[in-house]
DNA sequence: ATAAAACCTGACTAATCGGTCAACTTATTT
DNA sequence: AAATAAGTTGACCGATTAGTCAGGTTTTAT
């Protein structure tokens, strides 16, 4: 017999509970919880909206179960770089990852960034703890390389946040963006975009682009 | 007599559609639109719904006096260069004001996030016409000076683009800031992150940090 | 002074929406 | 096959909340 969380069990069901977890996450991601009509999720799924209930109780617990499956994605190359390591080369491909992150789920994107912008009242303490050790442990490693003079910056910590801004910046603000191009952004316009910060942090860290990056 | 706007006019309750435009203007950059009742808007300001609604008759007009209110100040050092200033004294200057609006007006930024978030549905043509053609024009010039081999960028728009996400990112972020750095980023951090930000822009783009920006 | 306009607000209403419930069907176990 | 559990759904309910209204007070114009 499978276990269960709280009292239940799901069976065949559990493809259900995805195609509303899917649904409800478009749907976060354009009104927010506050906004977001759990009947809309139920049309978006093509569900009863006693069935999305049936899932998970409440709106509440919908959500939070939509912000844990985004916060599983958040693994990357850098999680297990060292200063041995050239920053060049995980810098790079931590940027392309990001924007490869924004071009594929720019929902998730745009569900985080209006949970932060809310002030996080739903992220648990256990996901800010990881967070802030992460952080901490990168931080580390670049001034490790500032220390073996192979990257200059001011800010280790600044770094990481113009970075992710940057990167997040082209899913949460897409509208104003396909507003100022005439057009959505495919992966052509992607590709031009990562390649054009990368060189600009890159460079604006004093490293040179790497062949496969420019 | 005094003109107004569809059918009544404001003599001495000006000062309280004022009060209630900012009381407002930090619900919503917590709550959004849907997520914001106007009954908190009322307390805030200290007074009752019914006078609220008396001033915007209803929600969704208070959202956009508000919204109006912040794109009033959407004016920079920028608007006016042109291709014989120093880009480097231009960009940094913008990069200050843009990062001295984050620290200063937080929920105007947020506010303009979350709009944006949602898909920009209440910012009208109007403004969205002046945005395209702003935009232009800066990007002419930045172009103008790659032309004369002053600046070097892969692309102009993207670089707008950078340089927006990383300060906004100031604000809109600042729940998430404030965690990683266990305290909440007063003047000196945001001088910190603004000279860290120009160096990497700056230095970016193949320029020289001017002396009064380091 | 007085008329008119602007301003104020308690009481109320209509509509929306999250969530419950009970009856039902389908799947699984033994 | 028969018992039990999982899944499905229409009908309904209570709470919330945007917005109305009517009757008042204060301010302003003349």
């Amino acid at each position: 017999m499978t276990q269960n969380k709280t009292i239940k069990e799901g069976r065949v069901g559990a493809a259900n509970k995805q195609l509303i977890l899917s649904a409800a996450e478009k749907e976060f991601a354009k009104n927010g919880l506050k906004g977001t009509r759990i009947q809309q999720v139920a049309d978006r799924a093509g569900l009863p909206k006693t069935n999305v209930l049936y899932y998970f109780k409440t709106k509440e617990n919908l959500y939070l179960a939509v912000l844990e499956q985004i916060l599983d994605l958040w693994n990357s190359v850098f999680d297990q770089a060292t200063s041995t390591d050239d920053p060049a080369e995980v810098l790079a491909r931590y940027i392309s990852e990001k924007m490869e992150f924004s071009l594929t789920r720019p929902e998730s994107s745009k569900i985080f960034a209006l949970e932060i912008i809310n002030g996080a009242p739903n992220l648990g303490g256990f996901f800010k703890e990881r967070h802030v050790t992460w952080t901490e442990g990168r931080v580390a490693v670049v001034n490790e390389w500032i220390a073996q003079g192979k990257l200059k910056t001011d800010d280790a910590e600044f770094l990481l946040f113009h970075i992710w801004a940057c990167c997040q910046h082209y899913a949460d603000f897409a509208a104003q963006i396909t507003h100022l191009q005439g057009k959505e952004m495919g992966r052509v316009e992607y590709d031009r975009a990562t390649k054009a910060l990368i060189g600009l942090i890159l460079t604006g860290c004093g490293l040179v682009v790497p062949d496969s990056y420019k």
